[in-house]
DNA sequence: ATTATATTAGTAAAAATTATTAATAAGGAG
DNA sequence: CTCCTTATTAATAATTTTTACTAATATAAT
């Protein structure tokens, strides 16, 4: 937990945790992570992933996403963008981002707190659910 | 998990648990609800309260809040409005309630996806904290 | 009052995450 | 390159938060 970002080492679990994370857009837990880290290093431990996730979001390599599951996910991707969550199939997706500097100065002028950040999560169901859900209605009818 | 709100019963543990919360501001996490309800009813079980908690915000009563803790809290307030955690005291506060449709709509615009709720939630640092951050400092300097 | 069943206390289990520890390996100094 | 400091690792245990299980109890309808 105490670790400097200046003195942290380039290992090769923490490059092929950063490799896996970068290939894919499907925002992973620490556990799915794991389990890709594993197929190029088997010995790799649960706990090194979750280490290395730890330090690289800290020291603002990636990004550590909290969408109210109950786990964290993790994002490699580091441009201004915002999240959706499908209801129904769980997925998450990026969505582009949506400038909210002006809610957050709405905020701190409202409040006069010193407004750092804000996390937007929005949640709904995603096309690919919602075109399932039409073909699942119109073979009921028939 | 499976239950109906229609067939939910009155119980006192459930009134409890709900005037406990109804009489803080302070959206309190399971634990501290649990510790709260036992003053008036000790041999309560903290199953019981996490139980209630669940179905409460299912059915509406209350909301369940994830601000990316690891932890969940609970808000009896059901008027639409916004969270703020202070980083550095941890304490969460109310803000009010800022419209959000237009980012909805937008979102729902660009994604295709069919957007029914958001999640904001705005951190930085409380004016209780901003205040004895300029004190310390000052106390320095002298 | 009787009865069906939602709910409870108590406890165990699950899931996600963090801590511990001896062994290993980065990476800088010589 | 070799030596040395210490960040990091694998393996495992422990913690934290939440959920599941079960026999006993309490709610509310008949």
């Amino acid at each position: 937990m105490e670790f400097d970002c200046k003195n942290t080492r380039k290992t090769r679990q923490r490059q092929v945790v950063l490799e896996a994370l970068k290939k894919t857009t499907a925002h992973p837990t620490a556990d799915e992570l794991y389990e890709e880290v594993r197929k190029k290093m088997p010995r790799v431990s649960l706990g090194t992933v979750y280490r290395n996730l730890e330090i690289l979001s800290t020291c603002g390599e990636i990004i550590k996403l909290d969408l109210g599951e109950g786990k964290k996910r993790f994002d490699a991707r580091m441009d201004p963008h915002h999240h959706f969550r499908c209801m129904q199939c769980g997925r998450v997706y990026d969505l582009p981002f949506i400038p909210v500097e002006g809610i957050m100065q709405e905020v701190a002028r409202m409040s006069h707190f010193k407004v750092t950040g804000v996390q937007i999560g929005f949640e709904g169901v995603c096309d690919a659910c919602l075109e399932s859900e039409k073909k699942n209605t119109k073979e009921v009818i028939q």
